[in-house]
RNA sequence: GUCCCAGUAGCUCAGUAGGAUAGAGCGUCUCCCUCCUAAGGAGAAAGUCGGGGGUUCGAAUCCUCUCUGGGACGCCA
């Protein structure tokens, strides 16, 4: 609707603009936006405001022009000047009535549109290291990262959802090391735990695999193991410099194939779980993709030498560094450290030329809010290879920050202590723990108290939207048992009958659901959809309240049918891009 | 110290590529089930949009200064 009053306003501009009454190069396209107030009719432009400046006109008058300029449309019931010079537009109420059959026509594929151009665009997001599962910081970013994906799927983008696996790195050795270490416990070793371990109950499971599957074959004595390591952190050394010890000396005494396979073992078991938390979490990836296989193809030493050839690099205190202050960022990056090894940063820049080599239009990257420094350097990359920065976008997502009792709940990977998302699914559900991560603006901190998210009390939104789903099954339900005729083509109906109020702002709502859409897919906020979602439901409820639907006159209880059936359509397209299930029954 | 995010009703938040009288939910206070699910609805009270300047026909929205809170600033990943 919105997009034929645009044409129209914009076919009146052009015709002014070619009679002289303005200048050319003032018109643009027109800025139409739904009204606040129904007295103002239910579009306004402020159009003639705009250009009465470059028109030397009086603002009013060129309104007035404007409306002579403006073609014919069955749509228009009338337009009206307005304070300082708003054009207000009132459509005819056949036009809403019409739409009604329009959404059950298109049904699911209502509201979706052609907008990307089949543009390609490639979604990255959740990314977590396998070290551990999930947890419900997790879960914004996996909420977020999917509902973005879909959203810009609906207005007509290729997208390409991505995980990336950083399954190389000092972390995933030391996760190995630690179940190394909880296997020998099991072997009945008594050893102490290093602090910088990862002390997850799931450490242990694994372990026990391992000792299931293979015994004793990779035990070796806790002297040996801890022979010559300095001290770990409560005994007044270094935790960092007491891990890396110890994982040299778990690659020593296992050898590299058992090593390998300890390593192995912690991160497919890891990657699996984290797989099927997410599918649970109705959350899935196109591509999970590898970082290790970054080195072993040669891209990072690749993506190294294009650098080094750019002139970008330089060598201080023993390390390789990225001169990445030529190109705004605060400080320069070691690219390969003084042992040798390449940073993280190195895979990443070769990651990203990767997915810009894939021939992606636009790169989305969703990361949480603490790697916001990060953003700097991996465009000053790009730029310095002669890529275009402005294809990437980062999307931070800020902190879920638990709240339990009142309490903050204080989270680590390392020591175990947190909550997972799988722990957050069974508890409050997924339905219920989607649409709470996506209700808030990304960068928003998000306070999220557990016991309210537990407590499956009416204060929750998504509730209150599914309700209204399943409201309209169960009206349904009864005109089937009361065996109550219904019209079956939404055609045939005689909507003219709709003149209530609550018929037309429920009308209203379901003409904007396109538009909420268009602008929650391109600005990236899923929230706009919640929000609009609520208000749906809100209309139903008060129409449902106020008005009955299985009454004696046909005519009329056929027109109101067709009116909730496309109302469910509308509410079960919108949870749906949710990832939120819209029940029958609640 | 530098940078990022935030500050709007008692609480949690929408609204910000400038638009008409700033909106919801929760909480509080009144009402509504002989009626398609009361997990609902109707109504009321509640605001110096952190503060000061500026830009203009018009500012919660843009600029500037300032106050307050949260976070980030490794040869970690």
């Amino acid at each position: 609707m919105k997009k034929q009053i645009e044409q129209l306003v914009w076919a009146a501009l052009q015709r002014l603009a070619a009679n002289g009454v303005i200048p050319q190069e003032a018109v643009s396209a027109p800025k139409i936006e739904r009204t606040r107030d129904p007295k103002h009719g239910d579009f306004a432009t402020n159009t003639a405001m705009m250009l009465a400046k470059p028109a030397r006109k009086n603002p009013r008058e060129l309104a007035q022009a404007l409306l002579e300029a403006l073609p014919a449309s069955d749509l228009l019931e009338r337009c009206d000047i307005a304070g300082p010079g708003f054009i207000n537009f009132t459509l005819t109420t056949t036009a809403y009535h019409r739409l009604i059959p329009t959404i059950l026509a298109k049904s699911h594929a209502y509201g979706r549109s052609d907008l990307g151009d089949g543009k390609r665009v490639q979604v990255e997001f959740v990314s977590a290291n396998p070290t551990g599962p999930l947890h419900v910081g997790h879960g914004r970013g996996a909420a977020y990262g999917s509902v973005v994906a879909d959203l810009l799927e609906a207005v007509g983008f290729n997208v390409h959802r991505e995980y990336y696996v950083n399954d190389a790195g000092r972390q995933m050795d030391i996760l190995a090391t630690s179940i190394w270490l909880r296997y020998l416990e099991l072997c009945d070793e008594t050893l102490t735990f290093p602090a910088n371990g990862y002390k997850g109950d799931y450490v242990w499971d694994i372990a026990a695999t391992l000792h299931r599957d293979h015994g004793e074959a990779y035990k070796q004595s806790a002297e040996a193991v801890f022979d010559g390591i300095p001290a770990d952190e409560p005994d007044g050394g270094d935790k960092e410099v007491h891990i890396d010890a110890l994982i040299n000396q778990a690659k020593r005494l296992l050898g590299d194939n058992r090593y390998r396979y300890v390593f192995e073992l912690g991160l497919n078991t890891i990657l699996d779980d984290i797989r099927d938390d997410l599918s649970l979490f109705g959350v899935n990836y196109d591509e999970w993709y590898s970082e290790r296989s970054l080195t072993e193809s040669g891209a990072v030493n690749k993506a190294i030498e294009r650098l080094r050839a750019s002139n970008r690099l330089y060598e201080k205190e023993g390390a390789l560094w990225f001169r990445s202050t030529d190109f705004g960022d605060e400080k320069d990056r070691v690219v390969v450290r003084d042992n040798g090894q390449t940073t993280y940063f190195a895979s990443d820049i070769a990651y990203h030329i990767d997915k810009l080599e894939r021939g992606f239009d636009r790169v989305i990257d969703v990361w949480g809010a603490d790697h916001h420094g990060y953003i700097p350097r991996v465009k000053a990359a790009l730029q310095a290879l002669g890529d275009d920065p402005s294809k990437l976008d980062v999307l931070l997502v800020q902190f879920a920050i638990l709240y339990r009792g009142g309490e903050k709940v204080q989270m680590s990977t390392r020591s175990g202590r947190f909550v997972t998302l799988r722990a957050l699914r069974k508890e409050v559900g997924a339905d219920a723990a989607r649409f709470f991560y996506v209700m808030r603006k990304c960068e928003q901190h998000m306070d999220f108290d557990l016991d309210l998210a537990k407590s499956e009390s009416n204060d929750n939104p998504v509730y209150y939207v599914q309700y209204a789903h399943a409201r309209i099954c169960s009206v349904f339900q009864q005109a089937a048992e009361q065996r109550i005729l219904f019209e079956s083509d939404p055609k045939a109906v005689n909507y003219a009958r709709l003149n209530e109020s609550h018929e037309q702002s429920l009308l209203t709502s379901l003409a904007k659901y396109p538009e909420i859409l268009e602008t929650a897919a391109l600005n990236e906020e899923p929230h706009q959809l919640t929000h609009y979602l609520r208000e749906l439901a809100n209309d139903f409820h008060t129409y449902y309240n106020a008005h009955k639907f299985l009454i004696d006159d046909a005519e009329l209880r056929n027109a109101r049918l067709h009116l909730i059936l496309a109302t469910r359509q509308v509410v079960r397209n919108g949870l749906n891009l949710l990832g939120v299930s819209a029940p029958g029954k609640m």
